[in-house]
DNA sequence: TATGCAATCGCAAACCTTTGCAATAACTGG
DNA sequence: CCAGTTATTGCAAAGGTTTGCGATTGCATA
């Protein structure tokens, strides 16, 4: 039995209704290469399914999530998703210059949790846990340009 | 000089103009009694001046946090602003369930950063952070609830 | 004080996501 | 295999937030 088909049995067996949007969707989740935006895995299935809406995609995409399905990452405010690897659970840390998206252990948070729970009572949502802030490659490119100018305090503009 | 001219001076330094709605939008900010709703902010601005638009608040509410003057909170996806205290900075804990926002000191959060540093070279923007979860009440809340009714694997409707 | 330019504003429209509702379709039991 | 129940769908509209754009206005300079 194929992962995607495990999946399928145990949406089956929570009692939810297998409907062809339903394996649509988690099949481009599957086969998608990482975390991929609503709208692409929107676009890919009204390929191959037109008169999929969006809605829908949303609706399942919330559902697998709630099952442990999918695990989701908000990537500047856009929700993306990818398959729950069973056993190799990670978080992510979020680069707000490139928005890249990379993987972190869970060990790291571990310690943090604990001293949320023992301090405060307060049990964080670490399940669907993201970190924004700037990667390597950011830092560095931003580091060698302040090299040459620093930087000037000026207003930016709206756009 | 009261804090409200030194954070207008600090905008009028870095060169932004002081107009009428960001007088305004700083009053109302400084006068809330916490981290207050955009929504709340805006029905407040209007009465005092009605031609205001929730546009100008948004980005003026943005600005405000781009240079630190408040601090942005996301309750329960919704955005909400309080006055940064100088000397005070605190983080938040967000309840998923009740949506009140526990403050939380820098301390516990510098650890973890700097291990996302060290390991990573990742630098976490913990300028603006925010945990989800759940809070101690409603944590027993939720367990009381539990002991007598175990909770049941049915598939929930849509509403 | 009058002038010019860029920052800011109001407005309308767009964006991403969620929701209400009536129609449809997946599953159950007979 | 058929009918009944109810979860799920598509559609349209709303919600919260951002953005493009032309008109306005704050501020620096003369």
């Amino acid at each position: 039995m194929t992962r995607q088909e495990q999946l399928l049995q145990l949406l089956q067996s929570l009692g939810y209704r297998l409907t062809p949007q339903r394996l649509l969707v988690l099949a481009i989740v599957a086969g998608g290469d990482g975390h991929m935006g609503v709208d692409e895995i929107y676009r890919q299935a009204r390929a191959a399914y037109p008169y999929l809406d969006l809605a829908t995609v949303y609706r399942t995409l919330r559902l697998f999530k709630q099952v442990g399905v999918v695990t989701e990452v908000d990537i500047d405010h856009r929700l993306h998703y990818e398959l729950t690897a069973p056993g190799e659970k990670h978080h992510h840390m979020v680069c707000r210059a490139c928005h890249r998206a990379l993987n972190l252990s869970p060990h790291y948070l571990e310690e943090f949790r604990d001293t949320l729970i023992r301090e405060f009572a307060f049990e964080p949502d670490i399940e669907h846990f993201t970190v924004s802030g700037y990667c390597r490659y950011c830092r560095e490119m931003a580091a060698a340009v302040n090299d040459n100018a620093p930087a000037a305090a000026e207003p930016v503009n709206d756009a």
